[in-house]
DNA sequence: CATGAATGAGACTTCATTCAT
DNA sequence: TATGAATGAAGTCTCATTCAT
């Protein structure tokens, strides 16, 4: 008879968390909310956290790790600058798809929120800016992308625009359409790389 | 001697608010720490608005109004659309320069915090985007933008591009330089019109 | 042209405040409240009294006084126990048929309050019923009424039924038809004087 | 040894309840004022009530529930009206006899107070009213009662009655000595049902 | 007399966190 | 591990009252 693995509740609480957060909004929701969504007794929660707060960092660090994975991925597996930022947007669209929830926590309780909780994980967030910045700034210098416009700009200008799309999906009333999500992988990059100039 | 006007304590109330809810976050802060700021009574606070939040409501409402109008009167006094754009960004950059606490709140507060804010204002927040969507669309109409970008998407990128700076600027420990103020209303225009590639 | 008596406002407050403490309750209503009612400055309401609570105090004592004159005059003008009892339970009855909301106060503020205010008038309460204990008593004295019964407890009888009669009015949800007022004044005093029994 | 019980807690709180009210009026009591009657933590009040109003609110129903439940014995086991009368006119002066404080609450705080909180228990109160009034029109149809008194305005005066010989108590500086409690159980009845005169 | 802005103490309620079992 | 009762600090909002004009 396996018994329920001691850590499982430990990830029911965490998944509960990301519905809850998303639901309710991380300010907005209560510690009790997120022991009832997990069906687990309110003490358990402050068993395996030390705080609501503590459970918002762990959603974050999990995915964000994962994420600079595959930006560092991308970075070493594409041969051109334009396919590794594709890479990129792809995974971030991919996770998307896969847990909307999760990704909605992310940016719009996390990233967005730089400045109460954020400013803990600035350091973190920058790194993903700075590798994507790292990525532009060799795609100048194989002579790829044009010299003009600073590294650090340009991964703020491919990584608002991907948050920003995250966004409109996220407030969206209706759900997005399977080919939406395909479609703006590319358009992403090819707005990006090509801008809107004829 | 011109007796105080009645309503001027208002406009210290919001003035201060402006001051803490940059410094402490919305969430944060307490009513009394903008009664303090303001040096009126608390119930001074009580008076001229119904609660915190709709202080931030004023303060988001004022602002994002003279937005909307900016973007007419760009639309309506430049000639090409690109002009149209820089005129937006211009505008926007220099509400920083102006007053970077401010749109610091509008920012962080309002436009981010779209879970439980932005939710009430995501119709005006809308309004922006649309209208630079159309600018867009007629460009296209024109010849000059490419069809291949979807206006709203386009929209997205600029105005996802600006928000991505001056969250940057804002979260910024040093204060940004003026030159890189008026850079970067150029670079904002540059790279969503020509994009990345050479 | 007759400029408005100085005094006048005063009037028009203590009417107001009726109307807001029948609606309202008086705890339940601001000073505010009364100042709209009225149509008149918030502060004027403390021009004229020095706190809500005097404002009750003004209209229970303005009443009770003539209730207590009313008794005075039925003791003297009547013949019979009964028809004192009679003239009291009719005055009593017109004063609701003339301004229910103002009884309303008086019991349901007042009189019932007795905890809070009533504390306050206790005094004053008492000397109706001592009045009316002494008619009572002459009753039995005279013969009219059975020893049995202490003066004091008949007297709480017959003011007992009257004012549940009266908050029965006040409480039932429509208007008392006339006759029914009219039919109340016999019965009050048929049942006190005959009780029940056949 | 036995635990102490869950619920205990409630328990403690609600009698503690009952002596705040009594002492200091609902209005006039904070809810803190009960915490410290109760010896219990602030929180733990708003962990059992949803708030303060619904602590009076159980306090009333629980009471109230006992005292139909009275009448309706009283009405199944006693023979003749007048004893049906004398049975509920205990029941009351006993709950008064035992605990005071409570009956006071009941009183004052509730059923004098209808317009604010009695208005979600007048049904309930009626509900008392209702099966007195069928006694006494049941009484009528025995031929022991007059058919002249309206049943209801005959209950009205039953329970007007004792309502004010209770209110007489509680304001009564000094405590009401045994024998007069039990006699006015037969004085109450004896007034009804034979009246004041000869 | 009249106005209504200004004051600030006070009360309710919430909820993160602790703790005894 | 697991439970949920218990704690109490903190914050929002109300509103009677004052006061300058």
């Amino acid at each position: 008879m396996a018994a329920t693995a001691p850590a499982e509740k430990r990830r029911v609480i965490l998944d509960a968390a990301v519905r809850v957060f998303a639901r309710q909004g991380f300010h907005t929701c209560r510690v009790a909310d997120i022991a009832d969504e997990a069906q687990v007794a309110y003490g358990l929660v402050y068993h395996y956290f030390s705080s609501k707060e503590e459970i918002l960092d762990t959603l974050f660090l999990e995915r964000w790790d994962l994420m600079l994975e595959a930006i560092s991925e991308a970075d070493a597996q594409q041969r051109s600058p334009r396919e590794k930022l594709y890479a990129i947007a792809a995974f971030i669209v991919e996770s998307y798809r896969h847990d909307p929830e999760l990704m909605k926590v992310i940016i719009v309780e996390v990233t967005r929120a730089a400045n109460t909780f954020g400013r803990t994980h600035l350091a973190k967030i920058r790194e993903a800016y700075d590798q994507i910045a790292e990525i532009v700034r060799r795609g100048q210098a194989e002579g790829v992308f044009r010299d003009e416009i600073d590294p650090a700009f340009a991964a703020l200008a491919f990584y608002g625009l991907i948050e920003q799309v995250l966004t409109a999906w996220i407030f969206d009333a209706e759900l997005v359409a399977e080919e939406e999500l395909d479609r703006a992988k590319t358009l992403i990059v090819d707005t990006i790389c090509r801008g809107l100039d004829r």
